[in-house]
DNA sequence: GAACAGATGGTTTTT
DNA sequence: CCATCTGTTC
């Protein structure tokens, strides 16, 4: 006898989880379904998640597939540590209510008692060709080491750009200012790097090489001889070091796939799941299917083409609409479809309003899977509010208008709507009420890039954004606010401090930041923060004083009586000796994502320097000493100031209950809070041309410029679209994702120009379509107009 | 409907 | 900084 869904996993699922409802039948085909392979579309809220765990415990405990024959992959490391914890707590509980099931006997237990959840392979797909890598390979052979973006970078600039001074070239400097959509306004080293390494990557992904490139018309002649030159330097000095980077990891494990070099890892999998696969590039999915080749193993994907947002990271949405064919062309299989369309996490009204909105453009309809249904609520479906709405004049209204509404909501009392009923949520009576709602913008960053200076004056300083606004009006309601990403790392208080102190005790009086061999390498954004994070590490050194002497004993870089002060010390023992100092870097969650940039950057350095991440103390060599300090400044500190060093997102855990969450609409992705406020246009003062790919677009942007430069080049035919429409494609997927956060109330905001009910400026999130017709499911938005 | 003065605003996402 | 948008005036 065999294990079945019904009469034992379900069962052990009541006891286990006593209290919470089944998984409703819509998704039994999806969990059970035993065709080798599965295509699920999966709209937001259906219980994506759910379906997949419980698919993989099925294959386990019903199909006695072995846990270690099952590779289930994410998108991003968030989701995969998501899926991993559900599917090991669901497991245990699972595995241990079977147990209990005295009616199982025999085979079946003793397989039920031999399961090991922890040998699921889960992780991104990344992270697993990263492990591949590092156990298969021939013994003589080297293993590859697998560099970060900024020691990638690092050497894009330093072999690609650098020699010949290939930068300054007109017509290849001219090429890449074009492909990057804008003029000259920061137009920067940084920058080019930008375009030059998403060329790059592009071109992994979607599996062409530089030989290819050369062929391109799309390219200039005059730029042609400095694109190529500067990737293939860089292809050649990655290969010198045995280094591979992000793209050429995947691209390295396809290859040594295709070579039948990792058949051994290849062939013990039984059954392949990927989630988020509208994401999916065609590198990614070649090796899905390399893999699928290679062994008997079924292959479950799961995703919703309306949420594809990874464009710029080379996701093909065709890639998961057309799964079925391309699955059949590539292995002969023939993939079941199944739709799961009802949606557990939003009110009907939220749910319909998404609906209404993604279904308004006919032009977006011919690109969505093939007779996808829509989406619907539940049978004992909650009505709930109609989307509310929040428009005002200009930014300081907007942003008292909308801190007003927060602080009312979160209060005990509520806030009071126009229909007279008042609004509040469950917590209000706690400040966790706050944790409750989140505001999504395209950007959380709380300044606009600083104007140019004017006649050589002073920088002027950088104007506040919406995310900026809405913090002082609700710090002036006692409401703290989270936005981690709000500003650049270098201006944040504690990390300019931190930043300060490691300065100060390094480098005394600045005698190393200010040599000139120095200032070439420090960008001008870390030489004007650099002096600013000193003024504000004296502040803190004079109010503590433990800490003071610290700092001086590492200036003066002398040992207590009866000890010698090392010749070399790493500079992590004073980072630590440092923190000791500032308790927000252990005790606050936003302080340790920051001490996170601190020790991973330094790490990153150490691989490059010659010093390792030392600090050098030797008399007879004083140049030795200097040269270890100016690493450190150069390749450490200056990066954090200067941005290029990045907040690693999976450091922040969770949300902070007691605080405002703002985010990108991007990080909000597989979230859901009970209230979402959603930014369309804050920004949004006049019909500027600047900015309208952030609601109407003109014409596509470099991503889409790409794609049609390099998908002839590879297995992928040109797009049949222009690149126009597929801009308005990927913001219709942006807001629909943002829309569809939202589990009770749905809030737009922005400034009256945009305001769906009067809008006067173009705006796909307001209501208009790319004919420029305006349709609406304006009329059940409940306009709040105090 | 042209010409002018004053305002406006600058891409964003990740392994 | 500087191209382009908006509103006003002739």
């Amino acid at each position: 006898m065999t294990l079945t869904y019904d009469k034992h996993l379900l069962p052990a699922y009541d006891r286990a989880f006593s209290g919470r409802p089944r998984p409703d039948p819509e998704k039994r085909p999806a969990i059970t379904c035993a065709d080798d392979a599965l295509f699920v579309v999966a709209g937001p809220g259906s219980g994506k998640t759910t379906v997949l765990t419980l698919r993989i415990l099925h294959q386990i405990f019903c199909g006695q597939v072995p846990p270690n024959a099952i590779l289930a992959t994410t998108f991003t490391v968030k989701a995969a540590a998501e899926l991993r914890s559900r599917l090991l707590g669901w497991g245990f509980s699972l595995q241990k209510e079977l147990l209990a099931d005295s009616s199982i006997k025999g085979v079946d237990r003793q397989w039920i008692e031999s399961v090991d959840i922890n040998q699921v392979t889960t992780g991104t797909l990344d992270s697993i060709c990263q492990q591949v890598l590092a156990e298969h390979r021939a013994p003589a052979e080297q293993p590859p080491v697998l560099i970060d973006q900024f020691l990638a970078s690092t050497v894009l600039v330093r072999k690609g750009l650098f020699p010949g001074d290939r930068y300054k070239d007109p017509d290849f400097d001219a090429w890449l200012m074009r492909l990057n959509g804008g003029g000259a306004w920061g137009w920067n080293l940084g920058r080019r790097r930008t375009v030059l390494s998403t060329i790059w990557d592009r071109l992994q992904q979607d599996l062409t090489d530089v030989n290819a490139l050369a062929t391109s018309t799309a390219v200039t002649s005059g730029a042609k001889p400095h694109l190529l030159g500067a990737l293939r330097d860089y292809q050649a000095e990655l290969a010198a070091n045995h280094w591979l980077d992000f793209g050429m990891l995947e691209r390295r494990v396809l290859e040594d796939l295709q070579a039948g070099t990792l058949d051994g890892w290849a062939k013990r999998f039984r059954s392949i799941l990927v989630d988020e696969y509208q994401d999916t590039n065609l590198l990614q999915e070649q090796i899905y299917f390399e893999l699928l080749k290679h062994g008997g193993a079924g292959v479950t994907v799961v995703g919703d083409d309306d949420q594809s947002l990874y464009r710029f990271r080379g996701a093909v949405v065709e890639l998961f609409s057309d799964f079925p064919t391309r699955l059949k062309g590539a292995t002969k299989r023939k993939a079941t479809t199944v739709f799961l369309t009802t949606n557990y996490r939003s009110t009907d009204q939220i749910i319909t309003f998404s609906d209404q909105f993604i279904r308004r453009d006919a032009a977006f309809q011919s690109v969505r899977v093939a007779g996808k249904p829509r989406i619907v609520s539940p049978k004992n479906k909650k009505l709930g509010l109609p989307v509310l709405g929040i428009f005002r004049e200009d930014l300081d209204q907007l942003s008292e208008a909308v801190a007003t509404f927060i602080e009312g909501v979160a209060s005990p009392k509520g806030f009071q709507l126009p229909d007279g009923n008042w609004l509040r949520l469950a917590d209000a009576k706690h400040r966790g009420a706050l944790g409750d709602m989140c505001v999504l913008c395209s950007s959380p960053a709380e300044f606009k890039r600083a104007a140019p200076a004017r006649n050589g004056g002073p920088l002027p300083a950088p104007e506040a954004r919406f995310p900026g606004r809405l913090r002082e009006a609700l710090t002036d309601r006692n409401i703290s606010v989270f936005n981690p990403r709000g500003a650049p790392l270098g201006e944040v208080t504690c990390v300019r401090q931190l930043g300060g102190l490691l300065l100060e005790a390094l480098d005394d009086r600045g005698m190393v930041q200010a040599t000139d061999s120095t200032q070439k390498r420090i960008g001008p954004d870390a030489q004007r923060l650099f002096p600013e994070w000193r003024n504000e590490a004296r502040v803190k050194q004079r109010s503590d004083k433990d800490l003071n002497n610290l700092i001086c004993t590492w200036q003066s870089r002398t040992a207590p009586a009866g000890f010698r002060w090392p010749t070399s010390v790493t500079a992590l023992e004073l980072l630590y000796g440092i923190i000791h100092f500032l308790p927000e870097f252990h005790d606050d969650p936003e302080g340790q994502a920051y001490l996170e940039v601190f020790t991973r950057q330094l790490a990153a350095m150490s691989a490059i320097s010659g010093f390792e991440g030392r600090v050098v103390t030797n008399p007879a060599k004083p140049e030795l000493a200097e040269k270890s300090v100016r690493d450190l400044l150069c390749d450490w500190l200056a990066p954090i100031a200067s941005d290029t060093a990045e907040l690693d997102e999976a450091m922040i855990g969770s949300f902070p209950r007691d605080r405002l969450s703002i985010l990108s609409i991007h990080q909000s992705k597989g979230l859901e809070f009970p209230m979402v406020l959603v930014d369309i246009g804050a920004d949004f003062k006049t019909n500027h041309h600047k900015h309208a790919f952030k609601r109407y677009p003109k014409d596509g942007a470099m991503s889409h410029t790409l794609e049609d430069m390099i998908r002839p080049l590879s297995g992928l035919m040109t797009p049949s679209r222009s690149a126009r429409d597929r801009a308005f494609d990927d913001l219709e997927r942006l807001y629909y994702v943002a829309f569809t956060r939202a589990q009770e109330v749905l809030v737009l905001f922005g400034l009256n120009k945009i305001r769906p009910d009067g809008a006067s400026i173009p705006n796909i999130a307001a209501g208009y379509d790319r004919t420029g017709t305006k349709h609406g499911p304006r009329w059940f938005i409940t306009y709040l107009d105090f």
